[in-house]
DNA sequence: GTCTATATATGGATAGAC
DNA sequence: GTCTATCCATATATAGAC
């Protein structure tokens, strides 16, 4: 979830506060003051600790993002066959999604309103690592299929799971089990398995 | 695309233009002074056609989605071997959100900011039909998965490699062919085959 | 570094003439 | 049904005391 805080400087509070605020109603949905207001001060207080609004939401950014990479591409680069590493990769990915699910709508955000100069920053410190960990995983599985493209695929997968779950509701075969971050990475790896069994 | 001006009114030159601009930009990151100017008239002007601005982007989403239900629904209820019917279904999938982008993020939005009410409504009024086709389609393709869980599947893999546009481009593996409609249908249409050919 | 007070812009929405 | 003019709330951001 949040980084622990370690010294839990008036800095990081805003963060750790503005992070869900952004992350449930988005750039323009969050007003400065509703950030004051949620750390216990003044809105120009908060101009002491970044020149702007956007400085803030960038900040924040980077402390919902940070160390996610780290976990992911860790599972996707562990010893072991390639059938064992993409299902220790669909277990902790899908977990992360479900533990921090400020972190997903965050990224939904970005890949929405993200202009280029802030999607080139995610790329390159958030998700050119672990991406690449995915990928070379990719190709182990199936040497033959675009890496890239099935990287992104086995994401999305877990992902869009997620994305609709306040949909699906209102749809029909919806069962609660569908929500859970386990029945989910079954499914996943059930679908990805078959699909990428060498024949 | 846009559905083709009947008797272009004002109120649907008013819908025509709102539905780009909410869907590249939001409801909150529209005002009402930016329609009208983009329409041509004054802002006060466009509370003649709708009582306010949660009105307006209502019938703006009901604007862009219709008839998307329709289209969707037929290729994946066509007749054919449930293998025929998933190529008719990606092929035809890919093709609507490469054509109609402001369909797609306006889709997203819904997902991130929807409120229940809304989220109820177009699941009902647009999605409701077309998702029970494709998990028919789902059913008939593996009896022994989940429908409704193959089905979001089957959508997600689509859908992901559009939204991921923006970032992909950061990414190492990138090729522009990737972005190619024709390609993401082929990559999804073969991963789906696999894993859910009857063994 | 936090506060009070305020400058200034922009937002949604209304009144009333034509 | 469209216009001009305007109200009023809220937005970001700054000035200056403490």
């Amino acid at each position: 979830m949040s980084i622990p805080a370690p010294s839990s400087t008036t800095k990081d509070r805003i963060l750790e506060v503005a992070v869900p605020l952004f992350a449930s109603a988005g750039f323009d949905g969050v007003s400065m003051r509703a950030i004051a207001t949620a750390v216990g001060i003044q809105p120009a207080s908060l101009y002491n600790h970044f020149p702007d609004k956007q400085a803030l939401y960038l900040n924040a950014m980077a402390y919902a993002f940070a160390d996610k990479a780290r976990g992911i591409s860790e599972t996707a680069r562990a010893p072991g066959s390639p059938e064992a590493r993409l299902h220790r990769f669909i277990d902790r990915f899908t977990a992360l999604m479900a533990e921090d699910p400020d972190f997903r709508r965050l990224l939904q955000r970005e890949l929405l309103d993200g202009d280029e100069n802030r999607l080139r920053l995610v790329a390159q410190q958030v998700f050119r690592e672990p991406f690449g960990a995915i990928s070379a995983l990719a190709q182990d599985l199936d040497p033959e299929c675009d890496p890239h493209m099935l990287a992104i695929s086995m994401a999305g997968l877990v992902l869009f799971h997620f994305e609709t779950a306040p949909v699906r509701r209102f749809l029909p075969g919806m069962r609660v089990e569908q929500d859970s971050p386990s029945v989910i990475a079954e499914h996943v790896k059930r679908l990805l398995s078959r699909a990428l069994a060498r024949v």
